[in-house]
RNA sequence: GGGGACGUAGCUCAGGGGUAGAGCGCCGCCUUGUCAGGGUGGAAGGCGACGGUUCGAGUCCGUUCGUCCCCGCCA
């Protein structure tokens, strides 16, 4: 018998009346009412309220002293609780235990938040505390729900034949893509591993070792600044699988989601089967490659109205190859001046040059342009965009780029302003068909969309040569409420082609040898047509939690500035250790920004 | 790299030129049916740090550190 407890505190009802159980955990609250002493014990699995009576002088006195969070284990009997006194808000309310022995495990000192209780914490606290904010509620379900969501996955593609497959976390640094993390190696001085910002090359090359259908709960890493969905590293669902298609992997996720979303959520998805847009699609229609479906205000396309008008902006804008395009808005009331100026800055930070709006009325446009717009422009306007009396339209004229993102962010504000998305609804969708490259700004050079080992469809082989960025990819997206989920595309399993794909984004054959050899390799000794996908774990958590933050979803997350408050990482390593590794500091440790940890405010130590 | 918000008691916050306050928590006492227990008394901070303005600075100005959010960056 286990010394410390015989039943969880979540687990007693009316049934195990009269049974002598023990229980172990934390007191949760304490009720002392003098000649009465109730204690909320809590443990992972529930609260069970124990009682203590004066009678028992010895006991009673030691639980006068407990205090929260102290570690107990009680042993007593089962007891319906007095008639009335139940409490329908806890599972275990029925009952109580009347205790008969109590044993401290260990005190606590007062914590430097309160465990029990709901409210904001500041997060520094809480990471640097992370084991006590772990035990609170929010956290405790959370990283319940994960195992669950995991748990599930495992089990799905087990029945599904896949095999379960680690890859090394020290390997090859890619310069290309996001910014490695290095580790730098003892044995050969001046050279380094990179961790994995994924299993890339890894998965494929299991596909060619005949494998044929591989997963890993894998963690990718990536030295990028953080956001609120972005951490240094998270967590995907890598999966390969030879001989199959673009069809056959979304069908495997879209079945999974689909299961995880009904058996381990009360959401409610949008759609089943989950629409399939293509990029160019949903481009059109919603100007944004992850697309938020719960809502309309899909974006209509005026050039051909515009090309003819009398306003320059417009018509400038579509001869000169871009476009115009719009959306109508109701219930938005009459807008301040105030407030088409706040709106009208939304278009301009994506990199418009300006908003063009109406105020649709019974029997005209109004607005600072209108005037510009004949009688029989305003009505194409209006058939063009479906707008009623009351609504607003919002028109962006630019190049394409510009014209997509700005009236995706409108939209998305709309959402946000008038509550359109149903928070209990997903709306998962299919994004394919992206183009295999784009035209990289900046650097004058074209790059690949996804990565470079990515299938294009096999009517575009030819266009390689001639276009490269008409090519489309066999690529595809899973996307939640506009968030992405999933990224995963079928992969080039030739030599020749994945060279001449090397070639196109500037990659010479000896270069890819250097690079990319194994893989090329590989492919020469009748590697099978494959491809995969990659969901992230924990921005599908945040969506089925609703929690606003990846660090909600994670036990031991970074903060912003990628520090671990809680370990103290990073931190400066001893000269030895520097000396073993032949590596110089160019700057002293401190020099630089938030390194000096004496800089850092204190904080209550009790 | 850039922009924004914030930093006052252990926690959550209010205060906005005249010497610091609330709720919760904590500590003591009282209370036998509570479950955000009730009552009562008490301790606790000098307002992130540094520098300036002022007779006087949580309060105004500057710098800096830190946290969070956004852009860039990043699937």
């Amino acid at each position: 018998m286990n010394p410390y407890r015989t039943n969880t505190a979540g687990e007693l009802r009316a049934e195990n009346a009269g049974e002598s159980v023990r229980l172990a955990g934390w007191v949760h609250r304490r009720r002392d009412h003098g000649g009465l002493i109730f204690i909320d014990l809590r443990d992972r699995w529930g609260i069970t309220q124990v009682t203590f009576d004066p009678e028992r002088a010895e006991l009673f006195a030691t639980a006068e002293k407990l205090r929260p969070e102290w570690s107990i284990s009680i042993e007593g009997e089962v007891a319906r609780r007095p008639e009335g006194n139940e409490n329908p808000d806890l599972p275990t309310g029925e009952i109580e235990i009347e205790a008969t022995k109590l044993r401290v495990l260990n005190e606590s000192v007062t914590p430097p938040f309160e465990i029990d209780r709901e409210r904001e914490v500041d997060e520094l606290l809480r990471l640097k505390y992370r084991y006590l904010d772990l035990r609170r509620t929010r956290m405790r379900e959370n990283i319940t729900f994960r195992h669950q969501v995991v748990k599930h996955i495992r089990d799905y593609l087990d029945d599904r034949g896949f095999l379960e497959i680690e890859t090394p976390l020290l390997t090859a640094s890619t310069p290309e893509g996001a910014r490695d993390y290095l580790v730098p190696a003892r044995l050969y001085p001046g050279q380094f591993y990179a961790l994995p910002q994924s299993p890339q090359q890894f998965k494929q090359l299991l596909m060619v070792a005949g494998f044929e259908r591989y997963f890993q709960i894998a963690r990718a890493l990536r030295d990028e600044d953080q956001r609120g969905d972005r951490q240094p590293e998270h967590t995907q669902l890598d999966l390969e699988m030879s001989y199959t298609t673009q069809d056959e992997v979304l069908d495997l996720i879209e079945v999974l989601y689909t299961e995880i979303v009904e058996e381990l959520t009360n959401k409610k998805l949008a759609a089943k089967p989950f629409p399939r847009l293509t990029y160019a699609e949903a481009m059109d229609r919603f100007g944004s490659d992850k697309p938020d479906l719960r809502f309309g205000l899909e974006i209509q396309d005026i050039s051909e109205i515009a090309r003819s008008s009398e306003f320059k902006v417009f018509r400038g804008a579509v001869e000169s190859g871009g476009s115009v395009r719009g959306i109508s808005v109701g219930g938005l009331g009459d807008l301040s001046r105030r407030e088409t100026d706040e709106i009208t800055k939304i278009a301009t930070d994506a990199g418009a040059k300006g908003l063009a709006f109406f105020k649709v009325e019974e029997d005209a446009l109004a607005g600072p342009i209108a005037k510009f717009f004949s009688g029989e422009d305003q009505d194409s306007l209006l058939a063009a965009l479906a707008a009623a009396p009351g609504d607003y339209m919002f028109f962006v004229a630019d190049r394409n780029p510009v014209v997509f993102e700005s009236l995706n962010r409108l939209r998305l504000h709309f959402r946000d302003r008038l509550g359109l998305a149903d928070e209990n609804t997903l709306a998962l969708c299919w994004v394919t068909d992206f183009p295999l490259f784009e035209w990289n700004e900046d650097e004058g050079r074209i790059e690949p969309m996804h990565h470079m080992f990515t299938m294009p469809q096999e009517e575009d082989v030819e266009k390689l040569d001639s276009d490269p960025l008409a090519v489309i990819g066999q690529l595809y997206d899973l996307v939640a409420n506009g968030t992405e989920l999933a990224s995963g595309s079928i992969r080039i399993h030739r030599p020749d082609l994945q060279q001449k794909v090397f070639s196109v984004v500037g990659i010479d054959e000896e270069e890819a040898e250097r690079r990319f050899g194994a893989m090329l390799n590989a492919f020469r000794y009748g590697a099978p047509p494959h491809g995969g996908i990659a969901p992230g774990i924990d921005r599908l958590l945040m969506v089925l939690r609703d929690e606003p933050n990846i660090r909600e979803v994670m036990a031991f997350p970074k903060t912003q500035a990628a520090r671990d408050e809680m370990m103290n990482a990073p931190g400066p390593v001893s000269e030895a250790q520097l000396k073993e590794l032949n590596i110089a500091l160019r700057r002293a440790p401190g020099s630089e920004r938030g390194s000096n940890p004496a800089a850092r405010p204190s904080e209550g130590n009790n």
